[in-house]
Order: C-alpha cells, then structure tokens, then sequence
DNA sequence: CATGAATGAGCATTCATTCAT
DNA sequence: AATGAATGAATGCTCATTCAT
C-alpha cells in the first residue's frame, strides 16, 4: 500500500504539478489559470493532474499547504531568542521577510483566495500567522517580564510585526521601488524604529 | 449633451450597480462573480449593467475609482501636521484606519485583483499609495529637520507606515481576533510604538 | 383616419428608414445589423423604428416592396419591343442590368436572406422574376411565332437571360475586375452573343 | 506528431462536423444557427466542435475549403478540349452545373456570406471563380486563334458563361420550376444558344 | 498511471423590443 | 410622434472534469 518507492515517486509528481501550479497561478491569477496552462507548464497531460489532486482548487491547497511547510521550525529564529531584544526583531524581520520574498510566487497566487475563501482565509491564518504569532507573543510577554520591553500587550506588538511584514509583501509586489531598492537594509530599518523608536534621542 | 438631471440619474444608477458590485465581489471575489448575481443585488436587469459600463472588469476600475474619489484631501491629517509629531502619528493612523474599514468591502473586493492585473495594480499604486506616501514623506522630512525625528530616511519610514496599515487590515479581513477587539486603540498603540519604541524608558 | 399630409409624412419617414436600413445591411449583413446601427444612420432613436415597422425583418420586406415598386412598368422595354429582336435583348440587357447595378445596394442586403427565408424567397420571385419573366416570354414566343427567332422553348431562353443578368450581378459584387471594367459594354456583349452566337459567320 | 491514424480521425470528425455546418446553415443561414444546432445535427457535444475549429466562422471556411477540394482538375473537361467547340460547351455547363448542383447545399450556406464578408468573397473568388475562368479563357482565346470561334473577347465569354451558371443555380435555388423540370437538358440548350444564336438560320 | 478527446454546464455579452416620459 | 433607458432571452465560447484507451 505504502510502498515507500512508490510515494516518493507520487510526492514528486504532486510537487512538479504544485511547482507548475504555483507559477501560472502567480502570473494570471487562480481562476484565469486553466488547467491545461497548468499542465502544459508542468510538461503532463491534463487529466494527469486529476490523478493527483480532486480538484483545481486543491492546488490551492496544496501549495498552501506547501507554504507551511517550508515554515520548518523557525531555528534562526530560536537563536535570537538568547541574544538582546532589538537584535531579535532584525532576526525575525530578516527571516519573515526572508521567507515571504522566498515564498512571495507562492502568495501572490494564494493570498487573492485568502482574503475571499473562507475555508482557505482559516488555513492559511492558523498555520501561517497564529502558528508564529504564539511564539512571538511569548517571546514577548517574557521581555516585557524582564524588562527589556516596555510594559506593552504582547498580542498588539506581535500584530503590529506581522502586520508590517505582509504589508511589506503587499507594497513589494505592487511595485514599490523605494521597497525595492532597500529590501536588504529594512529588517535592521524596522527593529531599529520599532524598538528605539524616532524620538530624537539625547545627543542627537 | 449634458444635461445635468440626466447626468445625475446616470451617476446614481453608476453607483448604484458599483454598491452592489463591490458588495458581491467582496463577498465571493471578481470571476466568481456572475454579472447576474451584481444585477439581482441591484435590483436591475443583467443587460442594464452594460449601458453604464463596458464589461464586468470596468466594475472593478469603477469600484478602484471611487475609493479615490473618497480619499479627498485629508483634512484631518493637514491639520495633524500642526500639532505635536507623535500626535500626527495617532492621528495619521486612525484616519488611515478609519478610511480603511470604511472601505473595507471595496477594498476586499479589488485587493485581489490589485495584485494580479498590472494596469489595475498601477492604478491603484499611484492613486491610492503613492498619493498619500509623498505627503507623508515630506511632513517626516520636515521633522527631521526640525530635530523632532531621528534622521531616518523619510521614505522608509512611510513605506513603514503604509505597510504597516495595510498589512493590519490583512490581518483583521483574515478575521483576526486581536485586532478585531483592539482595533480602536491601534492607532494610539502604534503611533506610541513608532514614535517611543519599545525600549524600556528611564524609569518604567 | 388618411390623412393625406400625414400619410406623406409617414411615407417619407418610412422611406428614410427604409434608405438607412439598405445601406447597412448592405455593408454588415442583415443579423450582424442592430436595430442602433440603423437608427444611428438614419439619424432617429431607436425606438421610433417601431413606430414605423413592427420588427427587423419588416424592414427588409419594405426594403423588397421598393425594390419591385422601383420596376415600374419598363417603358424602355416596351419601346424595344417595336425593334429589331437583337436591338431588344439589347434594350433588356441595358435596362436590366441598369436597374441592378442601381439598386445593387439593396439586392445585396437582401439575396442573402432570400437564399433561406421562404416567405422572402417567394415574395423575389414572384415580384421579381417572375413578372419580368412571364413578359419576356410572351414575347419571345411571339417572335418565335414570327420568324425572328429559331424555334426554341421561350422559357429556358428567359431563364438564359435572367440567370445572365443576376450572375454578373454576383460576379460583379465578388470584385471581378473584368465585369468592372467592361459593364457598360455587356449589354450589347451578350446581345450579340446570345443572338447571332459565338460560331463564326461566313466570311470571318 | 502527425500520427497518420490520429489525422485521420481528425479528418474524420472535421467532416462530420462541417457536414452538419453545412446542412443547418443551409437551411437556416449562418446567423441563425447556433453552435447547439450544429452540434446536435452532427450527434456531438458543443464543446467538441471548438477542438476542431476555432470558432463559428472557421466552419464556413472550412466548408469552402472543402467546395475546392472537390473541385479536382476537371478531367472531363480536359477531355472536351479536344472534341468540337460546340460540344465543349455542352460538356462545360454539364460539369459546371453538375458539381453546383451537388454543392448546392454548401453553396447556399456560404453564398451569403460570401457576398458580405470580405476576406470570404475574395477566397471564394479566387478559388472558386478565378481558377476556373483562367482555364476556360485560354481555351476560348485558342478556338478564336484557330477561327473556330468568331474574334470574341475570350474575358468577356467566360464571364457570360460564369454568370449564367451561377445565375441558373440561384434561380434554381429560388425555386423556379421551370429549371426545375429542365435542369438536364440545360446544358446542351445553353451551349447551342450560346454557339448558334437565337438567329434563324437558313432553312428553319 | 498517463493521456487528451469529449462533455456540457456556465457565463459575459449582445440586441431586438417595450414603454414610460 | 419621438425618445432611449430598461429588459432579459438568447448564444458563442470556455474550461473543469471525466473516462475510454
């Protein structure tokens, strides 16, 4: 049944289909991508496709679901923890915006259906932002206890990040040049403004 | 040719196919959308629809349209730029915020599209980002020069700012539970994290 | 109730009507037409071409009634009928093809829907090949009877005559360069032709 | 990639499907008949009609592609070449008004079109008309050389005997019933009236 | 498993016709 | 009588999905 051969052979074509699905949907958008672009890009036939997933939106599916796993344990991550608090937030930056530059193919073909399939909105929030959300909130939460953060809600600054990362994604892909231009320097940018802030300090 | 009565009924059955436009849209997305189910929630027939508009993507356009038509000038923001910086901040984001959820539903219905469809992604890009980003850049200017900000570079502190907005109404669309009780005090929450940072201050 | 001012006053509204019609569906077709295409020419709103036919295709029998009102009794026929029998094929030739090339116009919006509908068909037919037809047979027969002509069946020779005339009609509607050039001496081209024949003549 | 099998069930359902086309058009006209008729007249589904051809008007292509298909080097034509001038005529008409007749029914479904749609008229012209008259002029140009012929205009000639096959065959269409009765023995009449005259002759 | 021809439901759009003004 | 906005039936065409080979 599981023949460990066989699935890897099976896992393979389902990624060369979601790889294939992935781009087009990326370039057209999901419902003006057809099946045939998908399979014509990915080299099969079109009732391939079938053999391997229900439907034209299980791809969906399965990129997000693609999507989250690449999300490994975020262990660069993990390593910031035991360094100073302001260096945490250019790790995480750097590492979200990363990843979603990374991914930002896979996004841009998903995000669309996000905002509007229920279905898809509740994967994609549970794996992808309340997965990460929780550890930050912790990481937080215990900052604040030590006293390295200010008295803040750990749920709002943790917002306050993941919104400023996606909202990144979303000035990026529309086109942004100033964003373009700087996508190296702004992890620092944004731990810097956020955890320094632009008061003038003394001496400044 | 004119005629200012005509032209009034024209614009009112104009926003009266947009209303409910944007309101399907939102609601299932721009191609599931049938110009059948925008006609019935309208209250009108399907061929009605095309004496006012040349197909179904001019809805969209249509929809893009008066989102700007609403961003007058921002009245509210002009008079923050007299005020205390980080108060500008507060106000910045809440009118931002407010405008947003406002627009929420047409902003659901054309956000998706926005990232796919170049000539719609420049639009609403120049019209709606854009627009606002230079504003902003020039009064951050003016502060750092003032010494009422660090000197940081206005730009990335804009694009901070916008990310920073759209990227919460991401998060609060995506039904994100936080973000819907809080919503009010964001404003003030994020202007004070700008504005202050994180940093633990003397004597908290 | 008849009005004779007013009726004129119809008749010239019909007849303008009627003119803008001709030419459009000359030009597009009869379906590729709409009813705005025809309004638009004529210089009227849609709707009062209902006021005058009660559908489309009221239009092309009107279009056809004028055709065959145009065929008043041809005087110039019934002149030749006095000659000599070759100057009359002549005449025919010359009056026929004069009067098709006139209303060419409005033959081509019309043949093709006379090819198909029925009613319209017959309606063609008989208003328009047939009365000409059953003429040029009594008069045929007559000359038959006399002597002037060998003793062949006056129907297949007025077949012969009427296929002629419609057929370089069509040739010439196909763009044929030779018919183009050469129309106005036709008549007597195939007067000749038909009359004395193609064989050579002692001392040729 | 052109596996002979494969292109001969293409071929195969091409002609299904354009038999079909050319039935329906036939006797409803093109506008008129919808892809379903088509479809439901050739036992197929709609959609199947659209991978064989691109859309509804490649049909009426395809139906004049296939009216010259069928018209192969008239072979017994070539044979007439060589027998008398007048019974080359007879054999002309007898072929030409022959293949009309089996053609007929393709000839009415794209004769309307023909008249109207430009790019149709002059492919229609060229292989259908052009062709034809090259062949016939020379020969009529060669019998005047040889003085079998009178000093007649050979372009002139075989446009008479072009329109008057066309024109018989629209007459035909129209439902004369003269023709009707006579179709058979149309050729030989016309061919003697066309080479004799009408003119008495000594002795009749 | 892979294929791709066949299917037919579904939709954007057109346009003849109506009718209130 | 004239208008032209509103109507909604009708249709060409697309494309996700099936299934025989």
């Amino acid at each position: 049944m599981t023949d460990p051969i066989q699935q890897q052979l099976i896992n393979a074509r389902k990624n060369q289909i979601l790889d294939a699905a992935a781009i087009v949907f990326a370039e057209k958008g999901f419902h003006p991508t057809t099946i045939r672009d998908i399979a014509r890009q990915a080299g099969i036939a079109d009732g391939t496709i079938y053999n391997y997933f229900e439907n034209k939106f299980d791809l969906l599916i399965g990129i997000l679901s693609r999507l989250t796993e690449l999300e490994q344990l975020p262990d660069e991550l993990l390593q910031g923890l035991r360094g100073d608090v302001q260096e945490f937030f250019v790790v995480t930056f750097d590492h979200r915006m990363g990843r979603l530059k990374e991914g930002a193919e896979m996004l841009q073909a998903i995000l669309p259906q996000v905002l509007i399939h229920p279905e898809l909105r509740e994967r994609f929030y549970r794996q992808y932002v309340e997965r990460i959300a929780t550890m930050l909130e912790s990481y937080v939460a215990a900052q604040v206890e030590r006293g390295q953060l200010r008295p803040v809600e750990p749920k709002l600054v943790v917002r306050l990040v993941q919104a400023t990362i996606v909202g990144l994604l979303l000035l990026h892909i529309m086109g942004d040049e100033t964003l373009e231009r700087n996508w190296e320097q702004m992890p620092r940018f944004l731990a810097d403004a956020l955890f320094a802030g632009l008061r003038p300090r003394d001496g400044e």
